[in-house]
DNA sequence: CGCCGCATTGAAATTAGTCAATACTCGTGG
DNA sequence: CCACGAGTATTGACTAATTTCAATGCGGCG
């Protein structure tokens, strides 16, 4: 689907790891702002149920989103966090596939699933975009699970830092709007080792802690290392 | 993304993990066909390795098909197998994503991204299936993170033997074309917990064995149920 | 028959998880 | 302004699951 000359592909491999749907440019979309509406979620309110009706798509305009699955046991796995300009549960199927939550204080655009269609039937330029959306997000998808099979608890940390500075803009200070659960549970890690590897990536110099959850990075190519399996 | 009616949901979740792109219908993509030219891999042989200028795309015929990403030091992981009717490689990007493997002796067939392209774009249609493989696609992916990254051996095995039964039929009697290597790399378990996984299903009556590598199904109920971690 | 690749099984080592105690942060109310 | 409390994070000690290392078994093929 080289629909269009592809976006320059990020130099290493973690730096793809976009999980959310992202438009590949910010106007990309801005023909959806027009049949949106904006709405406000609260710090651990629920946006939607997996297994809801999906009448409606979602796209964050500030704040953050987690997607959550869960297992009969109340074991939990998020799948991805959506950040200003992501967007959330756009899918072919009858119902959302996740649970919708806010991880902070939250402003989205809801569209309804209806006027979202028609404007793609209207304009199979906004198709395309769709397609290299889902491309980057299945791409995105397969790096995850690379992570969740095959690295330690030390690589997850240090590519969850690196995907999270890079989607924060690229530079070394790292906000994160998630609690270590919500980490823990995006790495298929607990809270206390989660909260091990921090401590360990901090005694040795390689980020440095403002607060609890904000980072800054001390020595990006070791943690490029490490996030590689180095 | 309601581009058409969306098919009706599997029952139970871990059947939606068909994480190849497979057409809805067995006749939705048939145009691609003429497009395409036959060619023939040998197991074990490469189709192309990650990297790799992706100017061709290929649809498995008959055999089967595994995507591999490595770490630095070797560890691999396996991000889907590839059965008679998945597309491989579908993307995006200019150059391909994963290094694609042949499993058994597999017969495919290759069609080169610009043709593929210009079909895509003469009729809609094949966009809008394209869609829906990519949502697919992208559904059955976050299954397998879940999978990852929450469930036991155990679990991980039960859910491997049901999305290998749904995918060769449904029936109960099930081969598997790939070793024992290959099925820890796609759960992210060692050779070694994937036998012992096996032999404890065995003991307990869940499964016979007919060989290493033909499984049958004795008590589905059970297996769904540790599948979901019951 | 014997070799080779793959699978199984056992025992030891390691990683991450669990349980438990303590510390930090921030907001509220005295 | 400070004390208190709730929620979150850190740290330690112990446990459990999985990996690693090692040996044996099985099946097909020259």
């Amino acid at each position: 689907m080289a629909l269009q000359p592809a976006s320059h592909q990020p130099a290493s491999r973690h730096l793809a790891n976009l999980l959310p749907l992202t438009p590949a440019s910010a106007g990309d979309f801005a023909a959806f702002d027009k049949v949106g509406s904006v709405i406000i979620v609260k710090r651990g309110e629920t946006l939607f149920y997996e297994g809801d009706a999906a009448d409606c798509y979602f796209k964050v305009a500030s704040g953050a989103v987690r997607s959550c699955k869960l297992l009969a046991d109340g074991r939990r796995h998020i799948g991805a966090f959506f950040l200003a300009g992501d967007f959330i549960g756009i899918n072919d199927e009858e119902s959302h596939l996740f649970t919708a939550e806010a991880v902070s204080d939250t402003t989205l655009i809801r569209y309804s699933r209806r006027s979202f269609d028609n404007l793609l039937s209207e304009q199979p330029a906004l198709g395309r975009c769709l397609l290299r959306m889902l491309c980057h997000g299945l791409t995105a998808a397969h790096e995850q699970m690379l992570l969740l099979g095959r690295k330690t608890a030390q690589e997850k940390l240090a590519s969850f830092l690196l995907i999270m500075a890079e989607r924060s803009g690229g530079g070394d200070a790292v906000v994160l709007p998630m609690t270590r659960a919500d980490i823990g549970d995006y790495l298929g890690l607990t809270i206390e080792t989660v909260s091990r590897a921090v401590s360990h990536l901090k005694s040795e110099g390689i980020i440095q802690l403002k607060s609890a959850n904000e980072v800054v990075i001390r020595n990006r190519a070791l943690l490029e290392a490490m996030a590689e399996g180095v």
